[in-house]
DNA sequence: TAAAAAAAGTGTAATTTAAACACTTGTAAT
DNA sequence: ATTACAAGTGTTTAAATTACACTTTTTTTA
């Protein structure tokens, strides 16, 4: 075994790209950037970086959205590796998509100083470079999947929050409204969610008590056999 | 733009892995081959191949399963991609896994020549290498996910089938028993499958009924928004 | 200060879907 | 003629999902 043992084999660019999706009130938004290198500079692009040779593809992930968003610890997922021979025109390059999920309220702090970058909502986003645009089709589709039969809708919203934003939220996942009080029932005879003793007062008069996922409880019922499904 | 556009970045070796799924009356099965070069020759692994600078992972992937069944035109699916520094001890090489669903029995023809590739039953499948093992319990996960939601069972069965025969199938994939009637009904009620006049007598002095899966009608459902669901 | 407005909160009945369950039929072998 | 073996076939019960409307709380305004 040589360090040539591959040395006949083809070696190729590796990018990663991520879709960072946001919520905020009512519709579902993502995270794009200007691109300032060519090609294609000044268009609007998913974040993404090159993969090093010493790390591996979540690495290479989480270090994308550290650098754009500032957070760490952030949900992500690997999505589908695009590899169309001539998908970029500058050189051969593949290119592993992930997708985030961001709580869009503690990111803005952070981002605002970043010129290049913009939340759009998915219905008015602008014309991506590259193959970007199936990248979000393609994450849009395992998002609504993964949201019936995994608690990740948590990741999009404030660590406390009101039934009635956890709705809209599932609202604008699914694209389709829900009946509130199947929802709300629904939610309950799941037994995850912990009810706060404050109220949300921001958007009524009368008030709407604020909830939290209950992760511990969440993952002691898993391991009872318990699986999430909305 | 220049050639050198991204030539600060790093390159990598990209390989392809197939996952071959089969069926076999009564298990699931996995073709493995004894791998003939360094490292780790001599041991069993998934199919692979390399990724050449003129083509994509499909057809990297149809390329290999190509050359070892002899079959075109097989149900293949992109899995994950596998980039763990040390994966590969011989050089750093991502792994792109696919997993592809054949007809054992049309398989069987065409490989009995290939001296180093062999069926195993999942239960019984021999230590793989670097992070084989991983690949095939994804492959398994996504199989089983994808069975339920997309008329996929077929690709493993003769197009002749027997509904007892696919029942084990689903058995098989689903690792759990089913109960007779209510599989039947419920694939009855798809209504996608045509019932032939030909008995299949291999198995019983009485004969069963062959099938045939219905695809054109299949997807002129699918058209009007049906969607299979076991 | 009574009425209107605006969102929060709450339960039941109807329908649909899934699950459980056992006997009869046809044919070859003895 | 009897036995053995897998094929074939419906109904009842339970569970999950869906549809659906009024009351509460509090502020604003007439």
């Amino acid at each position: 075994m040589t360090l040539s043992t591959y040395s006949k084999e083809d070696k190729i660019f590796l990018a990663v790209d991520c879709i960072i999706f946001g919520f905020d009130k009512e519709e579902l938004k993502i995270l794009l950037v200007k691109r300032n290198f060519e090609p294609e500079k000044g268009k609007w692009s998913l974040i993404g970086g090159f993969l090093k040779q010493d790390e591996n593809l979540d690495e290479a992930a989480t270090k994308v959205l550290q650098h754009l968003t500032g957070l760490n610890n952030v949900y992500m997922e690997q999505l589908y590796t695009f590899s169309k021979v001539d998908r970029d025109p500058a050189d051969r390059t593949l290119s592993v998509a992930y997708y985030a999920l961001i709580d869009i309220a503690q990111h803005d702090k952070n981002t605002l100083n970043e010129e290049s970058a913009k939340w759009f909502s998915l219905k008015d986003a602008p014309t991506l470079i590259f193959d970007h645009k199936r990248m979000v089709e393609r994450a849009l589709a395992r998002l609504r999947r993964r949201a019936l039969t995994k608690p990740i809708g948590f990741e999009l919203l404030p660590e406390k929050f009101t039934m009635r934003q956890l709705q809209k939220l599932y609202e604008a996942i699914l694209d389709k409204k829900l009946d509130k009080r199947n929802f709300i029932n629904k939610f309950n005879s799941l037994d995850i969610l912990i009810k706060l003793d404050e109220k949300d007062m921001s958007s009524s008069k009368k008030g709407a008590y604020l909830f939290q996922f209950d992760e511990e409880k969440y993952n002691s019922k898993v391991d009872d056999g318990f699986s999430f499904k909305l």
